[in-house]
DNA sequence: CCAAGTGTATTGTTGTATTAATACACATGG
DNA sequence: CCATGTGTATTAATACAACAATACACTTGG
């Protein structure tokens, strides 16, 4: 039902947009599957069902979801299920640079991190 | 001279915040240092004085920098120049949690977004 | 058929964040 | 001494996010 953080910086609706994405390359929500509806994911978190339709709103601009009159919106058909492994990469690509940039700016020794981060991703 | 996109999302008091936490905390910038003034780093990067100004104002704030009357801002004395490397990965912690996050969404392996990683950071 | 469920368009309001424009107080240093 | 350099207080302009309250078009399912 979307980890949605009301206080975070990121305006909501990019949060599920976001997440949107990520969940669907992942496979974790496959093609023609039923999104929860608007009314109960602003329910759940007490938050506007107009913030929780714009984030559909755009999904479905691009091309992530399709609005099934009178049911819902579902995961778009078009989607191949789950994306190569390589495209899934490349949308983590911005995050890694941003963090390399940081970790140069820090000064910390490239086996540090990750190895930190290896215990993170639980291995 | 600072990295400055004026273009992201992040705003630009806060990228130079950031920036100037790190670089202290990684020994880059020491102790006593002084930082180019308001108006060379706002004219550079022809973004307006006062944006640099209240970066400067929150660093000082922090602790980070120490305002010398008429000369400028300088890296504060109290900063022990350099942090432990504890204390520096601490700085990284929110950063890899999220991106955690973002890889157990994507259902990526591990050792891909290590290697990955492992690549940008020079290995 | 029709009550109840979809998403959404519309309008207005509120609160906040970011940046800009301007003018000011102050210290330096030749 | 005073031009020149600091940082910054103040005010305003702009944009954005979220909420609120409706009303609407549509489909489903009993």
């Amino acid at each position: 039902m979307f980890a949605i953080q009301p206080t975070s910086a990121e305006p909501i609706y990019r949060q599920i947009v976001e997440q949107l994405r990520r969940l669907i390359a992942g496979g974790q929500l496959v093609a023609g599957e039923l999104l929860p509806s608007v009314r109960e994911v602003a329910g759940f978190h007490a938050i506007n069902p107009m913030t929780v339709s714009r984030a559909y709103g755009m999904a479905e601009t691009e091309g992530l979801l399709e609005r099934l009159r009178g049911k819902g919106m579902a995961v778009a058909a078009t989607t191949r299920s789950t994306a190569t492994q390589t495209q899934r990469m490349a949308l983590l690509e911005p995050q890694l640079l941003e963090l390399s940039r940081h970790v140069r700016e820090l000064e910390l020794p490239a086996d540090a991190v990750l190895r930190r981060l290896g215990r993170l991703l639980g291995d």
